[in-house]
DNA sequence: TCTGGGGTCCTAGGACCC
DNA sequence: TCTGGGGTCCTAGGACCC
């Protein structure tokens, strides 16, 4: 999709149209970065992942939108259910991408051109927003043509011409590639997909492991990954985790203390809403000079409780704090999850599920977090 | 004047076991 | 007193994605 959660805002709401139009973190207004920005934005030189502050000072006159993560998700599941009417072999691979296995679906809808057509037709008929397509051999070099022609683009690419469209294409351009590598191959001096392309594998293997057998591959285009559709988002999720950039550094630990507590109960929830609990436990910090430190601990013990995954985040803050002095941003995350667990033995386990219920149902009905625990009213006045 | 928030996967080194 | 070879688990950290 085309500057998606952008885009989708402007389409409920018609001021917003041919408007610039920044969508940010919903927390905090201020210490946050682009998470999308309109076309109208993007012309001013406002791009994703800057900060809102650089945003503003391109274009003044943009408006901000804080994100709306419910209302890109029912959007993203609805075109899901889209493309599906065209190929059962659709894959959900993000909140705004998808793939579609079209082979042998010519029959039933015309050429592959034909189909991408009538799928961008119904996506904007149907939302008023537009996504660009990249048809092509494999799921990499599809993603690769979908990004050319941006917006509303349809790129077609045959296996004979890949090739010599990789030829000259810079490797940071493969999705995979990021600056880290991409800055070792130029120091290689290797800049095109046809550069690595001719590198003897042993050495991309010295030098990147078992990665280095996957970038040779991708220089040539090739990539064996087919489209999933179990692979959908609803899988349950290896990890759970909450981060918060403060307005302004804090070094109170009482405050570090009460933020932490937190950014457990919101995990915590959000763990029993998936019906899972975790046992690995990490606590990371970031100071005022943009340095982070985390710890992370197995207490084998797997939790949803907000209390316990406080109690256990403090003893890992006693290893963080001693480095640490004003804290920019904290987060907690866990990990190693597994099926949550009611069969509860003891009856002061059972009285605190049933405090943990409760305080999810008033949660759930009068709004976030108008419960929660006392030690947490410092921060929430 | 400072770059958020949600994730996944991989590697390396150390502790520990048999 | 010194020692190999196989393995698992834990923690830290890096790199990437949207």
């Amino acid at each position: 999709m085309d500057a998606f959660f952008a885009s989708v805002e402007q389409a409920a709401n018609p001021k917003l149209k041919n408007r610039p139009v920044i969508v940010g973190s919903r927390t905090n207004k201020y210490r946050t970065v682009v998470a999308a920005c309109s076309y109208e934005a993007k012309a001013f030189g406002i791009a994703s992942g800057m900060s809102t502050k650089e945003a503003f000072r391109l274009c003044p006159e943009a408006t901000f939108v804080p994100a709306d993560c419910a209302k890109y998700i029912y959007t993203a599941e609805e075109i899901l259910r889209l493309l599906q009417e065209f190929s059962p072999q659709t894959e959900m691979a993000s909140i705004d991408e998808f793939y579609l296995d079209i082979t042998g679906c010519q029959g039933l809808f015309g050429s592959f051109e034909r189909i991408a057509c009538l799928i961008k037709q119904k996506i904007c008929q149907r939302f008023g927003i537009t996504g660009s397509i990249g048809i092509a051999p494999n799921k990499l070099m599809a993603k690769l043509a979908s990004k050319v022609k941006k917006p509303n683009g349809l790129v077609i690419w045959e296996e004979n011409n890949l090739a010599d469209i990789l030829k000259n294409l810079p490797v940071e351009k493969i999705c995979g590639i990021g600056p880290q590598i991409s800055l070792k191959l130029h120091q290689m001096a290797i800049f095109t997909c046809g550069q690595l392309a001719q590198v003897p594998e042993p050495l991309l293997l010295q030098r990147f492991g078992k990665y280095g057998a996957w970038l040779k591959q991708a220089a040539r285009g090739e990539d064996t990954n087919i489209v999933n559709p179990s692979a959908q988002p609803d899988l349950p999720p290896k990890s759970v985790g909450h981060s918060y950039t403060l307005e302004k550094d804090v070094s109170n630990i009482e405050l570090i203390q009460a933020w932490i507590g937190l950014l457990c109960e919101m995990v915590a929830s959000r763990l029993r809403n998936l019906a899972l609990q975790g046992s690995v436990v990490q606590l990371y910090l970031r100071g005022a000079n943009l340095k982070w430190w985390s710890k992370q601990k197995n207490f084998t013990d797997p939790s949803f409780d907000g209390q316990c995954l406080y109690n256990r985040s403090l003893m890992l803050l006693k290893k963080i704090l001693p480095q640490a002095t004003a804290i920019r941003a904290l987060g907690i995350t866990v990990s190693s999850l597994v099926a949550a667990n009611h069969a509860y033995l003891f009856e002061q386990d059972k009285k605190r599920q049933k405090l943990m219920v409760a305080q999810d149902q008033i949660n759930t009905r009068f709004g976030d977090w108008v419960i929660y625990p006392a030690r947490l009213a410092v921060i929430r006045p």
